[in-house]
DNA sequence: ATAATTATTTAGGCTAATCTAAAAAAATAT
DNA sequence: ATATTTTTTTAGATTAGCCTAAATAATTAT
């Protein structure tokens, strides 16, 4: 089974776009993918010919076990590579999702699990997305939003959202990062932003939607 | 200037074959790239149009200044990416060489330069192969053939040519490896044979034709 | 010098992945 | 219940990279 890189990204991109076994469009595939409804009409005939999704013109569509089980592979190889390009080369958090693109179409799967054992089997990749092991198995660590939790408790940053680069230089400068601890000390009723502290620095303020995307744990 | 990895792999194997500036054929760039010379001419055309080559129908065709440096930064990919294989992840200097065909065409020059620094400026790849620095200078380093060697005089094997799995792996069995010291017994008249000795091992026969692939400096 | 062989190019086709424009189906609004 | 809008699919084209078969040019042998 081996994959083109256009179909791994197709696959991905419906795996995150399908929560538990929800139903995609074919617009809002086009969107996340920045190609256009046709073109993706034409992939999907493709991939149901292969056998890794449910299909149903105009209904939508969703990834069967095998659909998920290569996406799951494509997503560990990507996670793995981020971890690699932040902890052995240094690049910074919000660099190397586009890298990561790239490198997670390679198709040895002897390279990925050297590459794993030399990082000594991460967990986590920078932005506190969990690496799927070598059988697609995700450990699930349970995380909440920013925006749910009570005052005065300290949480630890475990993942980041929407990651759009901008957003993840911005917090890298407020230093909110994965393995922050941090409080919420106060939610502003007129526009649901959220004022957190972290030990040793000001308070800062977070608008809801950015405070939607941080995801904590105690 | 962005190129696919056909072309790519066009201008590596030209560069390969042509030494310093001789011409190269169309057929046996296709016997190279495993593919047929129609093919070639097809693609001849397109890079003589990207101005990389120089290209006179019926008359043969080789690389221009801009050509090289492009195949030049091909291969410091390739030799960068084996040096980590072997380095980094201990695959054999014989396993990596279909890896870092895929490697080698990843476009970020920012990791590029990153893997270097990370792997120490290593001047070698694991087949004793130069790797050209980021403005494409080689190291020459001046290597003879074990063909040609005085006998019982040490040295230092420094390369390989030809660079079959199957030999590479022969050789790793006789202990025969960059960095490994030898000296020549005897060379045998009637095939070209010829005869090694590395310290504390039994001598080794080696046929004209891999001895001529051995390369070695004092 | 001519014939035979070999090397190279041309002509014409195929597939994967994209696109635009038009048609058709589904969802929404009146 | 109809009409309008939105979503999705179909039809038809394009480009890159490959192929086979046929034509042509260059080389080699007689
Ligand atoms: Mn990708
Ligand atoms: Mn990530
Ligand atoms: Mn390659
Ligand atoms: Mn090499």
């Amino acid at each position: 089974m081996k994959y083109s890189s256009s179909k791994e990204n197709y696959l991905k991109a419906i795996y995150h776009l399908q929560g538990e076994s929800k139903m995609v469009s074919t617009n809002s595939l086009a969107a996340s993918l920045q190609a256009r409804p046709a073109s993706v009409t034409d992939m999907l005939k493709k991939l149901k010919k292969e056998k890794l999704l449910h299909y149903e013109p105009y209904l939508g569509f969703r990834l069967n076990q095998e659909g998920k089980k290569v996406a799951l592979q494509i997503i560990r190889k990507h996670r793995l590579w981020e971890y690699f390009l932040v902890k052995k080369l240094h690049f910074g958090w919000d660099e190397v999702h586009e890298m990561a693109e790239e490198l997670e179409h390679l198709t040895s799967t002897r390279l990925i699990d050297r590459l794993d054992r030399f990082l000594e089997f991460p967990q986590m990749d920078p932005h506190g997305d969990p690496i799927p092991d070598a059988n697609g198995k995700l450990s699930q660590l349970k995380q909440t939003s920013l925006l749910n939790l009570p005052f005065n408790r300290a949480f630890t940053v475990s993942g980041v959202s929407g990651q759009s680069q901008e957003m993840l230089e911005w917090l890298g400068q407020k230093n909110i990062r994965i393995g922050t601890r941090l409080e919420v000390r106060n939610k502003l009723p007129f526009d649901n932003s959220v004022e957190i502290k972290i030990k040793n620095q000001l308070p800062v303020t977070l608008s809801e939607q950015v405070a939607k995307n941080i995801l904590v744990h105690e």
